[in-house]
DNA sequence: CGCACACTTGAACCCCCTCAACCCAAGTGG
DNA sequence: CCACTTGGGTTGAGGGGGTTCAAGTGTGCG
């Protein structure tokens, strides 16, 4: 009994022998440091699954068997307090990795904001796999280290940062990862409500709203749509988000 | 060079053959997945460092050519912004591993706020280790995955607790820790200033020091000395740290 | 068309910050 | 021994950035 036996989480198909051959997803996951000749064991014992936005596939405090790797789509991570309130410590987007923790349960949620594709991991499963290819574990290493280093930017953020630099911080730091993507270097389209930006950004859903539209008034970003932004001054925006520019509102 | 050569850290003496086999924080760090028949090798490649209270060993930006264990004092790890506002996104105590980042250049800033003592480890000597012990490498991971288990607890308090939450959390975990020791079940030594406590909890200084006082008035905690607190109400405080009692200021 | 939902905008409030004074303990030196 | 300094901590008064509460504005979709 799994924590997927209670919803209506799709499982799209078992993977099949070639099926991470054709993966399109596989150099920029951690799947990229399994040779050729390794793809078929990979395939046998990842499991590709569907899940709604909306869908919550991870729960805090839940027994924690499973690995996901992204493939499709966004999902949050986030912890809440019992009362409610929400910090989302991360988005997830394709070819992230999700569920590292030593612990034997979850310490965090997550839940899909778009419709969302994920190979699936069993904690068995993942293990045979690490013991097969040690390559394999110096590259979660890696991607451990590099969320900790994400994880203290973002406690920058949350302590130090004025609401004006968390948004920007937040604009820059989609826009670079768009632009890695090799997406056009001024337009973001975000997956995100401004709610779950607030909740990203340890602020409410008013002042994330307030701000863009502050931005957008001061020529600096343009809002052709809900979910689009267009960056009308990057070097601006990232000399905000840097906090270099403490000060700019009176000038 | 490296980044000592140009500060007066101590080298206490070169760790030699037996170092390690004497080591009494040996079983409480990474290093405990090292069985007998590897003390040897681990004592050639760690150097033993000593570290005064202020001495900064590790600075944003600059290259990460060193890995640190710590085996004495306590240090702050923090990052700042250019104006000077500073977020400490913990503080490393003995066993401690320091250093992790996938990066050629440090994400963060190390300082000792007390007299400290390390190991420290070139990263060449470190690499050769991991091919030598693969445990260490899982070792290493676990380790990773536990901080980033922090960091999203640190996210949360930072982005949606209250004043009161984060001071109460932070003497919480303190106190847990300190458990986790032996230590004494409601007496806690803190080693850093109502400063770095502003800097970690990403409040001022003053309201620190307001919601202690407001803690010993109503009679949940004493202050016995500047670095000391006496927990008279554990309860309590895990309930407030946790935002279960989140309106209970007004009962 | 009209409902639902996400977002925007306005006004009042409050928690925490800023600024400033003061306290206290540990040196230091005449 | 006491005056003085220094550094960390406490306390008070006032202000402001962000929240809260509330109303209004799209906009997609049946």
């Amino acid at each position: 009994m799994n924590e997927f036996a209670r919803r209506p989480v799709v499982v799209v198909r078992n993977a099949v022998v070639n099926q991470c051959e054709h993966c399109n997803v596989r150099h920029r996951s951690v799947c990229n440091v399994i040779e050729a000749d390794g793809l078929d064991r990979l395939a046998s014992v990842a499991e590709l699954r569907r899940v709604e936005k909306g869908q919550v596939f991870i729960e805090e405090g839940q027994s924690a068997r499973d690995f996901f790797n992204i493939t499709l789509g966004t999902a949050k991570i986030y912890k809440m307090l019992p009362d409610g309130r929400q910090q989302i410590t991360g988005f997830a987007g394709v070819g992230h990795f999700l569920g590292l923790a030593v612990s034997d349960t979850y310490a965090f949620s997550a839940e899909a904001i778009e419709d969302t594709e994920m190979c699936r991991f069993t904690r068995p499963k993942l293990r045979g796999l690490l013991e097969e290819f040690p390559l394999l574990e110096k590259r979660l290493l890696e991607t451990a280290c590099n969320e900790l280093v994400a994880a203290q930017e973002q406690m920058l953020l949350l302590g130090r940062k004025t609401a004006r630099e968390r948004v920007a911080t937040f604009l820059a730091m989609r826009l670079n990862e768009a632009v890695a993507c090799g997406d056009p270097p001024n337009r973001l389209t975000l997956p995100m409500t401004r709610l779950e930006i607030a909740d990203y950004l340890g602020l409410t859903i008013e002042t994330v709203s307030r701000t863009l539209s502050r931005f957008k008034q001061d020529g600096k970003i343009a809002l052709p749509s809900r979910d689009e932004v267009e960056i009308l001054d990057p070097h601006w925006l990232s000399s905000v988000a840097t906090g270099e520019d403490h000060h700019a509102a009176f000038i």
